[in-house]
DNA sequence: TTTTTACTTACGGAAAACCGTAGTCAGCAA
DNA sequence: TTGCTGACTACGGTTTTCCGTAAGTAAAAA
């Protein structure tokens, strides 16, 4: 079984309660921290002395408060975790259901399992990584569904680009400018026109004004 | 002290925290449910042994999931309780921080104290707790300066109602129209015009979509 | 009672979004 | 090598938003 694990939590109540859930269920070693940068500072220090952590159990977002962070997310943490040990396990454990990006974690930074925070998590954890243990995913039962019916959607960087830059008041015509300016391409205001028009289709708005409320809900941006 | 304690969580793991914590510092009876009917029931139950408990401790969203709800949120079940026996103590423990929906919390339902959710909170709780038994207000701290510092808005339901139409993805001219349909006054396309004007100016938003934009940010639509 | 202020409504013009057509170019398939 | 497809770009027309002005009305202040 694992040996080493580290519990990366910023809600205490959260991580009180996962401690307390796996010492009654395993019997590894655990730390926990609030911070990712002290999550970061603890793998190091287990690398050095030849004893490193085989599991991270990870929130995705973390708040902002007074200390300055350098590594300030859950996906951001297991990315340099992976680096830094690349045999560790990632399980995250969140409260986010959105299936694309879930779907997009396991890609990159490559997550091995994947807990929604709910009713039955706790037991979720459990199986998890029992799951990951024997280097199978796993995925959240309540997610599994959901991921496996999402229609591909490509939707990339420049199509958050364009939208973020509506919902932040610029018009088409600024957009366009600004893009040319940057090197982005395609550029044209026409171009923008298009690409809005097939969003708007994709995504069933009616106009921009709708698009971006509908993304916003979708927290794509 | 309090004598009995419910909690009304759906994530296990906080509720697993929450009441580990509680028993290391407090000697009242604790009960924790996962959804807000089984809360009620135990509320009714209580009242009808002549033993009600005193203190709701509650989050504010609750996964919908397998289950018909009837009482869906921490708010609505924060205002059953308190009809059911107004001297219940309620506090509310969640992620939310937006600060003028936290506000209105402690207007309507009327709770009495508000912990947001964060690496201290667990000491918050117990201070929250104290605090409220002596018949004082409490709120996180961490929210306490925000709140403060928030403007008067002069935001009413007519605003509301209006950039969310506009959110859904409706026309000034198909606005007025329903409007016009329903009673709702005013309703001309010109009234609308300038009281989106009007917002723009309040919220700082470049146009329309950036409006609706910054409003979703806030939390208001 | 009179005057002032604020809001509603209508309207016209400018700006921006929306929409369709056409030409060009690059990449892919036959 | 040739033809086809998809994307980019330009442009013109229509629709919608944005903006300002003016008239009417109701409420508040003098």
């Amino acid at each position: 079984m694992f040996r080493k694990v580290l519990i990366a939590e910023d809600i205490d109540s959260i991580n009180l309660g996962i401690v307390t859930n796996l010492k009654k269920s395993f019997d590894f070693e655990i730390a926990h921290v609030k911070y990712c940068d002290d999550a970061i500072l603890k793998v190091k220090k287990a690398l050095l002395e030849a004893l490193p952590y085989d599991l991270l159990i990870t929130d995705l977002s973390f708040k902002p408060d007074h200390r300055n962070c350098n590594i300030c997310s859950g996906d951001e943490l297991a990315r340099e975790v992976l680096k830094l040990h690349p045999p560790t396990k990632i399980i995250m454990y969140s409260i986010e259901d959105r299936p694309l990006k879930i779907k997009n974690f396991f890609n990159e930074p490559g997550i091995h399992g994947y807990v929604c925070k709910g009713r039955e998590s706790a037991r979720e954890i459990n199986k998890a990584i029992e799951t990951v243990y024997k280097n199978e995913y796993y995925l959240s039962q309540s997610l599994d569904y959901a991921i496996k019916g999402t229609p591909v959607m490509e939707i990339d960087d420049y199509d958050i680009r364009l939208i973020n830059e509506l919902a932040n008041g610029l018009l088409q015509d600024e957009i366009a400018k600004n893009f040319k300016a940057e090197g982005v391409f395609p550029a044209s205001l026409s171009s923008i026109e298009k690409r809005l028009n097939k969003l708007k289709i994709y995504f069933k708005a009616k106009n921009s004004t709708h698009l971006v409320a509908i993304v916003k809900d979708l927290g794509l941006i």
